[in-house]
DNA sequence: CGCTCGATATTCT
DNA sequence: GAATATCGAGCGA
C-alpha cells in the first residue's frame, strides 16, 4: 500500500483535484470486536478550492474563520465542514507552499471495500445513492466533524488517500464548472470520471467547458 | 424524469 | 435577514 505523501499536496490544488481522480480514499472503522474494518471507494469526483487571490467561490476566499481554518494549515489534512444545518462535506487540504490557502472537495467515490457498511450507513443499496455527492459519502464513510484536521498522508488516523491497486484502471478524467456554486462559476475545477456509472445522469452531463481540454493542461492562473 | 421545497449551521450583510 | 461547495421527500407529467 502506498499513501499519498505531504508533497503530493504541495502543488496547485487544482492539479491535484484532478489527479486524486482514480486513487483509492480508505478509512478504517474500528468494529465492536476490536476488529479494523476497511471502507474504501476510487475517487471519481473532485473539486478545488482556492485563496482569496483565485477563487471567490473558495470558502478561503475572505480569510480564516474557525470553519475553514484547515485550509490555511498544513497540506494533506482533512478540512470537514458541515453544510445547510444536515450535511458533512470532506475535503483534502492541498496548495503549493507560496499560496495561502486551499482544498480539494471530494465530491464521489466507487465503492471497493465494505460496500455492505456503506449501504448500512446510508440506507441505500443503490450505486448511484451510495457515496456518490459529498454528503453522500460523507455518510457512506462515517466521517462528521469529529474527524476535522486528521493528517490524511498518516494511515494510523484511520483516513488517508492511497494508490490502487490491482483494480486500478485509467480514467478519462473531465473538466467542468464546479457544481452549486455561483461564484467564479466559469472556472473548470471539477473533476469527474465520466465513464463512472455512480456518478448521476445530470452531473455526469454537466455542461463541459468543449473549448478547453479535457484536462486543464492551459490552467487559468493560480496566483 | 424533473421540479419545488424544507431542514437549518456557519458566515456574511 | 440572506446566502450557501446538499439531499431527499413530495408532486406532476
Amino acid at each position: 500500500m502506498t499513501v499519498l505523501p505531504q508533497s503530493f499536496y504541495s502543488r496547485p490544488t487544482d492539479l491535484v483535484a484532478r489527479d486524486l481522480v482514480g486513487r483509492l480514499l480508505v478509512r478504517t472503522l474500528v468494529a465492536a470486536d476490536g476488529r479494523k474494518k476497511r471502507l474504501s471507494g476510487i475517487i471519481v469526483e473532485t473539486e478545488a478550492y482556492g485563496h482569496a487571490g483565485n477563487d471567490a467561490a473558495s470558502h478561503a476566499c475572505r480569510g480564516p474563520t474557525p470553519r475553514n481554518r484547515m485550509m490555511f494549515g498544513p497540506v494533506g489534512r482533512a478540512y470537514v465542514y458541515f453544510t445547510y444545518g444536515a450535511h458533512h462535506c470532506v475535503n483534502v487540504s492541498a496548495r503549493p507552499p507560496d499560496l495561502p490557502a486551499g482544498a480539494v472537495l471530494i465530491r464521489g467515490i466507487e465503492p471497493v471495500e465494505g460496500a455492505d457498511h456503506m449501504a448500512l450507513l446510508r440506507g441505500t443499496c443503490d450505486a448511484r445513492l451510495l457515496a456518490s455527492g459529498p454528503g453522500r459519502l460523507a455518510q457512506a464513510m462515517a466521517i462528521t466533524l469529529a474527524h476535522n484536521g486528521l493528517d490524511m498522508t498518516d494511515p494510523d488516523s484511520g483516513l488517508w488517500i492511497e494508490e490502487p491497486g490491482s483494480g486500478g484502471k485509467t480514467r478519462a478524467t473531465v473538466a467542468t464548472p464546479r457544481i452549486g456554486i455561483t461564484k467564479a462559476a466559469d472556472k473548470s475545477w471539477r473533476f469527474v470520471d465520466q465513464s463512472s456509472p455512480c456518478i448521476s445522469r445530470r452531473l455526469r452531463h454537466a455542461r463541459t467547458h468543449t473549448h478547453m481540454c479535457a484536462l486543464p493542461a492551459t490552467r487559468n492562473k493560480t496566483s
